[in-house]
Formats: structure tokens, sequence, C-alpha cells
DNA sequence: GTCTATATTCCGATAGAC
DNA sequence: GTCTATCGGAATATAGAC
């Protein structure tokens, strides 16, 4: 018999400025896994079983709340995306220096953690996913594109920020930077990721 | 019966400056279509029986040659490592103006084919590959970290690139903006691929 | 060197009891 | 909502005939 206990994951719920410490839905604690397994392993190298195995169910309890795979990837992206637009709201940055730093430190974040960004590991795998998938994840990345762009745009004109690219497609070059640096230093030296960070800031921020 | 002439795939053959036209070994075959997969697919979406049907011959006559699956992926790597150096020493740029394009060239041609880089498809998958594969790459990569920043470096002391990193950092920078925009530009727009290409010149190249 | 045949394991998915 | 049981298929890999 196993430890139902240990199974239980612990989350914090945030209800109206109060902080609560409470247990997950079996359905949460499932999405919260496959992140994990898709960020760290890749979309066709992990299973129902794997799930079931970290969880503690069986993986026709998996089907009951993600029929297909495909199901459970959708819910994966819409959780993430959600997620993601709920700890910006939160942040309230003075200046767009911290802004970008802290665009940054999201990835630093992952990074830590030996994971890669969502995007990131679910366009490696685009071309054996439903093209459902590809349509969230292209509206998904246009509104990072979009988020970052506009951090460059207003702290250019608040004359902290110098670049030569269009706002746009120096979110691009900075987006790129991040997502292939997440992986390459997983591989060569880990100091490689600090290294590009750095050199973003540096790039581009007027002394 | 299959119709075997339609199985074997031509190559051209370079021996002492004469240009042959023959037939390709069944192992070079094997490598070939692993290689579209790989880059196409990812290393966990192929399996031997995809390249069986391709080139006509049964899974077990794959295993003849790469008993197992990580001995076909080390293959793949130093297949593709070894004809990238033959590829560049043929190539005598005349300016590290020219080099540095030709390399961006180089990504133009596989984003064209609507691959990835080898070093982006293993990179994806690299938690689940053997650490050998992990140790190639590893020197694949820091070859061509190398291979780049030496472009910068002689083209910044010929006056003709200018940029704030040390060229190996700046050579990260780029690389990843390049392997990144690949993936990116599957999903989203594919222009955007052009567009960060471009700004990577506009960025760098002295007016 | 290529084949047939097969072993083993795993995967996504479903039916039906509780 | 979770379980047992099972299906159909696919994957990697091997043995042995030709």
């Amino acid at each position: 018999m196993e430890n139902l206990f240990e199974q239980k994951k612990l989350i914090y719920l945030l209800v109206d400025r109060n902080l609560y410490l409470c247990f997950m839905e079996t359905k949460e604690k499932i999405v919260t896994e496959a992140i994990t397994f898709i960020t760290t392993r890749g979309t066709n190298a992990f299973s129902y079983k794997d799930i079931s195995k970290e969880i503690g169910i069986k993986t026709s309890s998996i089907h009951y709340y993600f029929p297909t795979k495909n199901d459970l990837i959708v819910a994966v992206l819409e959780h993430v995306i959600q997620k993601n637009k709920e700890d910006r709201k939160r942040n309230n940055y003075s200046n767009m220096k911290s802004a970008l730093r802290g665009y940054i430190d999201e990835h630093v974040l992952i990074r830590e953690q030996n994971k890669v960004s969502v995007i990131a590991a679910l366009a490696a795998d685009i071309n054996t996913l439903e093209p459902q998938i590809k349509a969230i994840l292209n509206n998904y990345i246009e509104e990072e594109i979009d988020y970052l762009a506009q951090i460059l745009n207003k702290g250019e004109k608040e004359n902290l920020f110098v670049y030569k690219a269009t706002p746009r497609i120096q979110a691009l070059m900075i987006l790129t930077n991040l997502l292939a640096i997440s992986r390459i230093s997983m591989i060569t030296k880990e100091i490689y990721f600090e290294d590009v960070a750095r050199q973003i800031i540096i790039d581009i921020e007027k002394k």
C-alpha cells in the first residue's frame, strides 16, 4: 500500500489577497507532471505511464481527464499561457530596465530547474503534433514577441535602451537568444547561459 | 516485386577534381534518411521502420549496419560533422563579410528544406540520449562557436565588424539567433527567419 | 548482406466493475 | 473517479535461413 499523503502535492492558492495552503486536484497534478516531462524530455519521450508512476494513479485514470495525449498537451499549453499571463499581471515594473531584466529572469528560473520553456519544448516536436497545437503555440509566441517588443519600445522612448532593429525584430533577436541558449547550455558549459543573458543587457542598455 | 532501381539514390562523388555520378551504398542511404527524419521529426519520433519504408529494405537489414539506434545517431552526427568540415574547407572566402554571410547561408539552406540543424535536433532530445551523444555534440558545438568566433574576430580586426561582446560570446549570440529562429519560423510567419538573418548582419557590419 | 520470423517491451486507448 | 483487464499496434532488437 502506497502512502497516499506523499502523492498529494501542496500548492499555494491566492484568494482575495490571502494565501492558502491546499492540495492539488488530480487533474492539476497530471498537468503539472506533464509540464515537467514535456519541458525536460520532450513530447514524444514521455508516456501516461510516466505520469501515472509519478502521482500514484493508473494510466486509465489519466485518460478519464485527458482522453488523448493531444488533449493533455493542449491543457498543458493553455495552463502555462494562463499562468504566465497572471504572473506578469502581478509584476508591476517601475521602469523598462526592470521589465527587461524581469523577462530574462523568467528564462533564468526555467534554466535553473534544468527545463526549457514550453515554447522551446513544443516547437521541437511541432511536426509530430496536431495542427491545433501549432495554432495555439503560434498565438502564444506572437504574444511573447508583443510583450517583449512593448518593453523595448517603451524603454527606447524613455531613453533607456538603444538598438538598431524595430522593436518587434529586436524582441525576436532576444527571444531566440534565450530559447536556444537554454538548450545549448545543457550540453556545453552552463556559464554560456549567463554570458548570453548578460550580453543581452549590455548590448541594449544605454550607459 | 519492387522496382529496385527506384530505391537507389544517386549521389555525386568528387575524386581528384572530377565529378562522378554514382549510387549510394546502403549504409549511406540509411544515414541520409536518418538525417532527414532526425532534423524534421526528432530523434524520438522516427523508427527503423520509417527508414525501412523509405529505402526499401527490412528493418533487420538496418540493424545489420547499426545494431542499436544509438549507433545510428552517432553515425549521423559524425557524418554531418565530417561533411560540414569538408564543405567549409572548400569555401575560400575572400573576406570576413562573405564568411559571415556564408555561415548564415548554411542555416538558410537548412531552413529552406524545412529542416533544423542536427545541433538543434539532437539538443532537443539530449535528456533522452546516451551520454556519448552529448559528448560528441558538445565538441561539435564548441567547434561551431570557434569557427564563428574566428570570423568575427578577424572581421573586427579588419575594421569590417563592430560589436561589444568578446568574439566567442558574440558567436554565441548569433548562433542562438539562428538555431532558435529556424524552429520558431516553422510555427509563426516564415519571414521571421529572414528578419533575424538580416538583422544579424545589420547589427554587426560597419557601414 | 538481406530476408523471414519472432521475442519483448511499451504505448495510447477502451470496456466495464466498483 | 479510480480501478482491473485487455486490445491493437508499434518499437527495438535478435536468431537463423538463404
